[in-house]
DNA sequence: ATGGACAATGTTTTT
DNA sequence: CATTGTCCAT
């Protein structure tokens, strides 16, 4: 095994460097997922280090798989005992086997996006606030910032009014958290720190584990997780940190590239290796994209180069709207899977906001082509997915009360409002869950709660309580997926979605796919289950090989690449978002944004740009992006060459790119351009002023020097071309 | 308790 | 505009 092959003397650099702290400072496209995965294997296979002892932590779980993979196809095995994974999916694993030292479970639920914003809501109820004044939303963002800084209720900063509320809501929703035996997500990373930092033992046992820990994506750690890996590395000192500040764009989430610093501050001693060759783009790419970040302040200027001089040049183009942006981009994927021989799975389409993907893909639809999205709640945010879910956790742990709240009386079982209230009260009363109360209140008139309630309600806590008691019994046998049946047909849930709607049909159909899911966790068991969904980005839905268009946002691209990328809707107030405006930090997070998206391409990038751009509802004409202004004129060709009048549509034929009739359809591509000169059969010679694709057709519109312009349909009208 | 009709209200990025 | 909340009639 030659590891050092095809590497870079930089990247051998890295490979083989010596024990110690390691930061690796590493350009876009300049192989770190290589460095990382030659560097395990060089650890296991040239050093003798047992897998046992390393870690390595990413920020996504496909990084991670990736990862795992490669470095097996290195070593020619798999690396038993080798910890990898995320960030949070490794702060769960440890979380759970500490468990005794914590004030939860080991069979702790982690709570999602919508189960924080309603736990932050009712904290807020329970304190009787006003919730206009204090958006749920908005208090939980202030209460996970403090977490990732470490900051836990008690010490939470009080400089204002404001500030005392939220401390208050922070204190009551922890609570609320230990009540149902859950964590969110950023509890995790805080628990995690906490533990190793004050318990002396465990933090020995897991720092003299990992004799080397490496991290991927450095630049985005938060403070939570840089104090995690200073503990976890604090034994043997061997930390590797792969990064690229360039290529920070998490700050609102609490990440904090200044930790880059940080590590050269808490290491002094640490060994500092550039990669600043790419091996992905052209030439033309990566100047542009040089161009676009050395505009912002403060950084150390790395000299990328790459050996792909020259290249394509840069396309902008554009658009009256979304709509006719949209309409382009399909258009020019059709036009040129067709004319250029590309794959449709080589083209991305980038943009900065979800909300721009539906006109998109409305282009897509219209134009009956496949494409596949990225992220964004497409799945795991169903109302039905989410429903299931609720139920198979509230199984795996009864005191779960945001899944308890979700599923009650999904279907509607009678037990309303007022009840729920009642039960809440019982519960309080009794200083027991909500979820114990249920199971005890099965008994039914034997239960020592029941009196709590009127007849009917009670009835109905009892019938609901007895149904969780049975899944409960099964759920110590029966895999997943039988537990998943079992419920599934208890509570009728097929009939419950199916509305006779199309999209009642869909709702049931995502449900399947969760079934699919479900069934390969049979050996695993339900708690893997629930923690890996729970655990998902949505860069772990990038799925490569359906040979179609990817539709993604810009920070779900950070780490990937295509031969063609189409960064839309380049405007002010777009990107960059007009909540940066005023923030400094925010503007220039917004560059190193667009620097990611730029630098994803391998051989070619389009940039489109709206001059009107609806909001909600309106339209707004738009500026185009002040980055694009950074960008020397000489990488980029085009304009707004091909709209003058009208509207271009897609064409209503359909072609599917899965189907061999692909190749035989017919894509137009206009055969006049402006400037051409054309002679007519009655009108004589005119010029041509503009041609385009209009439901299949090509329009062309000509200025004859006797009529004047005139449009005409190119098929029919018997032009002939006498100079180009 | 439920479901429908209407009003309000909010829009970045996501582990 | 699209989701979410609130009010009202059943």
């Amino acid at each position: 095994m030659d590891l050092l092959a095809g590497l870079n003397s930089q990247q051998q650099q890295a490979l083989s460097a010596g024990l110690g702290p390691v930061l690796v400072l590493a350009g876009p496209g300049s192989g770190k997922t290589r460095v990382l995965t030659h560097r395990i294997a060089y650890l296991v296979g040239h050093l003798a280090v047992r897998p046992y002892n390393i870690l390595a932590v990413t920020f996504t779980n496909k990084a991670a798989r990736e990862m795992e993979s490669r470095v097996e196809e290195l070593l020619g095995s798999r690396p038993n005992g080798l910890w990898l994974g995320t960030f949070h999916s490794v702060c769960a694993r440890i979380l759970r086997r500490e468990a005794d030292k914590l004030p939860f479970d080991n069979n702790f639920v982690i709570f999602d996006d919508d189960d924080q914003r309603g736990l932050v809501k009712r904290a807020i109820r329970d304190l009787d606030l006003d919730e206009k004044q204090y958006r749920p939303h908005t208090v939980h963002n202030s209460i996970s910032r403090a977490k990732n800084e470490l900051i836990l209720a008690d010490d939470f900063p009080v400089q204002t009014y404001r500030d005392e509320v939220v401390q208050r809501v922070f204190a009551r929703y922890q609570e609320l958290l230990l009540t149902s035996n859950a964590v969110d997500f950023d509890d995790l990373l805080l628990w995690t720190a906490m533990l190793l930092e004050e318990n002396e033992e465990v933090r020995q046992k897991y720092a003299r584990r990992f004799e080397h820990v490496l991290v991927d994506e450095f630049q985005d750690t938060n403070m939570a997780q840089y104090t995690l890996l200073k503990h976890l590395a604090s034994f043997h000192n061997n930390i590797f940190v792969v990064g690229d500040v360039d290529q920070s764009i998490y700050r609102w989430r609490g990440a904090d590239y200044r930790n880059v610093i940080r590590f050269e501050n808490d290491y002094p001693d640490a060994q500092v290796i550039l990669l600043e060759q790419n091996y992905r783009s052209t030439q033309t790419i990566l100047d542009a994209a040089m161009a676009v970040i050395d505009r912002n302040p403060n950084r150390t200027a790395k000299s990328l180069f790459t050996d792909r001089a020259g290249g394509e040049k840069i396309e902008l183009q554009e658009l009256f709207d979304g709509r006719e942006e949209g309409t382009f981009i399909v258009n020019t994927i059709a036009t040129n899977v067709q004319l250029e021989g590309r794959e449709p799975g080589e083209y991305a389409v980038m943009y900065r906001t979800n909300a721009q993907s539906r006109q998109i893909e409305e282009a897509f639809l219209q134009a009956n082509l496949p494409y596949k999205l990225v992220g964004a709640q497409r799945f795991y945010g169903r109302r039905e997915v989410k429903d299931v879910l609720a139920y198979l956790r509230l199984v795996h742990n009864p005191n779960d009360e945001a899944s308890l709240g979700r599923v009650i009386n999904t279907p509607t079982r009678r037990i309303g409002a007022k009840t729920q209230a009642a039960l809440r009260t019982l519960a309080v009363n009794e200083n027991i869950s909500m979820g114990t109360a249920l199971l005890n209140l099965a008994k039914g008139d034997k239960s020592d709660y029941i009196g709590a309630f009127s007849k009917g309600a009670g009835q109905a806590l009892a019938v609901f309580g007895q149904m969780l008691a049975g899944w409960r019994e099964k759920v110590v046998e029966v895999s997943p997926l039988k537990l998943m049946d079992a419920i599934l047909s208890d509570i009728d849930y097929q009939h419950y979605l199916d509305d006779g709607t199309e999209e009642g049909v869909d709702r049931w159909e995502n449900v399947l796919e969760l079934r699919r899911l479900a069934a390969e966790y049979n050996e695993r068991g339900l708690g893997e289950f629930l923690e890996e969904l729970a655990l998902v980005s949505d860069q772990d839905t990038v799925d490569a090989d359906a040979n179609v268009p990817t539709l993604l946002t810009l920070h779900a691209a950070k780490g990937l690449e295509f031969p063609v990328v189409i960064i839309t809707g380049l405007e002010d107030g777009t990107l960059p978002h007009i909540r940066s405006f005023d923030d400094p930090e925010g503007m220039a997070e917004e560059r190193r944004l667009f620097y990611v998206g730029i630098t994803r391409a391998k051989d070619k990038l389009y940039m489109t740009h709206a001059q009107n751009r609806s909001s909600y509802g309106y339209q707004e004409p738009t500026d185009p992006s002040r980055f694009l202004e950074d960008i020397p004129d000489e990488l980029v060709e085009g304009g707004n060459a091909a709209r003058v009048t009208g509207r271009p549509k897609v064409s209503e034929q359909a072609y599917d790119w899965d189907s061999p009739a692909y190749q035989s359809a017919e894509i137009l591509q206009p055969s006049y351009k402006a400037g051409m000169r054309v002679l007519h059969p009655t009108w004589d010679e005119g010029m041509v002023l503009n041609s385009r694709i209009e439901d299949g057709d090509e329009v062309v519109d000509v200025f004859f020097k006797d009529l004047g312009q005139k449009t005409l349909i190119a098929s029919l009208a018997q032009l002939e071309i006498i100079d180009a």
